[in-house]
DNA sequence: TCATTCATGATAGTATTACTATTTTTTATA
DNA sequence: TATAAAAAATAGTAATACTATCATGAATGA
């Protein structure tokens, strides 16, 4: 399964100075990472509580991450590589693209399964930093000069992957990449407004996760189909 | 001018210790907060550095407020504030709801009329660290705690507002504020992506601020049209 | 088996950040 | 002119974000 999953699961070499993967203590400090950043919230979070944390010290984690912003890049790659993975193989054989993009809804506003990919991480926390902290990972003064470092390669790639299924359902759509970021930033603001400032919503019953699918499904189908619909009736 | 917007402007107290409008410290504090975290971004904004800009003491602000996400809360709520004013005032008297609503997505792609409002700030530096910054404002922690001191209170009168209007012009629309709270985050998040991460866009040849107008003029009105002509079709 | 490499642990230290406290000086106001 | 309030000046603390050094112990390879 971790073989399987290795394969696609390519970030860039900048964000570690050691690569977490290759020792006992690098995946501990990536699995604690996430619960503590889960814990904590990003802003509290500090190498120093990690490490006392996984009974090491703060030194030890410096070894493997330069700062706790290129942790959370790290974490986020994982994250968006694995996504990457599971669209590949769980939409790919899909035969009509409508499906498949409903598929991908229920991927990007719902947890990853437990069972597959690295059983390290705690699934639950994992989908609940992507939630809340993903957008610090770019809404950065520095955000031109890190991406020349690839960091947000596997981001840009799911981004251009579900854009192009986007494209081959309406091909005369002219906003397939910005309704595909759209679609992905909006999985998790409307899932955290939807528990945290719900007037921001229009949720009354649903959990927070089925309430961003029924938005983003009514949303993505109800603008496509439109501009179905008018391309068939000027040819 | 000042003064009919003072009528608008009410940020929860909670916001500072002592009201920055208040002095002229208070004043050179926000207006230059503006400036520097413009400048550095946030993370590397300290009230240390923004003493030194303005000759006063790191004492000297945190007089005014208790920390910076509370200034920079401050600064946002105005800017929220303001743009609902600007709202109530130059799209509540256009009599269709389309072109209010077209006014709408202008407000919120394009920065601030300079001449208008608080002529002390930087109307441009406010826009960019509204796009950059805004999001850690509730991206955190402890936002269910902060958001019962009514820090949030502007923003979600700003989303409802929009949502009411949304509401106007397509009745059987069923998530106004959803769409309302979409478009408010996207405005800014297409804007970033078309300067910083253009991949994640289709904006080849427009201004960042002209992108976004045309890439949520086309979904708001794509999605809300198609809607409208449901309802046309059952009635 | 011995030598060497290398990850880790232990400890220490620095500069900066995020504050709080106190005392003095300036300014506004009654 | 007295007085209260705001601001400036100074100092200090705990936490954060690092860097540096040295010892230890395990694995590797000759």
């Amino acid at each position: 399964m971790a073989t399987s999953f290795n394969v696609s699961f390519n970030v860039s070499d900048k964000l570690y100075l050691r690569d977490p993967e290759s020792s006992e203590l690098g995946r501990k400090i990536v699995q604690n990472a996430i619960n503590l950043i889960h814990t904590l919230g990003y802003e509290h979070f500090t190498f120093k509580k990690l490490a006392a944390e996984i009974h090491t010290t703060e030194a030890g984690i410096y070894r493997y991450f330069e700062n706790k912003h290129r942790l959370l890049l790290y974490i986020l790659n994982w994250y968006w590589s694995y996504l990457d993975w599971l669209v590949v193989f769980q939409v790919n054989n899909i035969p009509s693209y409508e499906e498949q993009l409903k598929k991908i809804l229920q991927l990007l506003t719902h947890r990853l399964p437990d069972d597959s990919g690295n059983t390290d991480y705690d699934k639950n926390n994992l989908n609940k930093i992507v939630i809340r902290e993903s957008n610090k990972a770019y809404l950065i003064k520095e955000v031109s000069e890190i991406n020349k470092e690839q960091v947000f390669k596997p981001y840009k790639e799911l981004c251009a992957k579900i854009a192009a299924i986007i494209q081959a359902y309406c091909p005369d759509y002219p906003y397939p990449r910005s309704l595909s970021s759209t679609i992905l930033e909006e999985a998790h603001h409307q899932q955290f407004f939807a528990r945290k400032l719900p007037n921001l919503t229009d949720n009354e019953t649903l959990d927070a996760d089925a309430y961003a699918y029924e938005y983003l499904h009514h949303l993505l189908f109800g603008l496509l189909d439109s501009v179905k619909a008018q391309a068939n009736k000027k040819s």
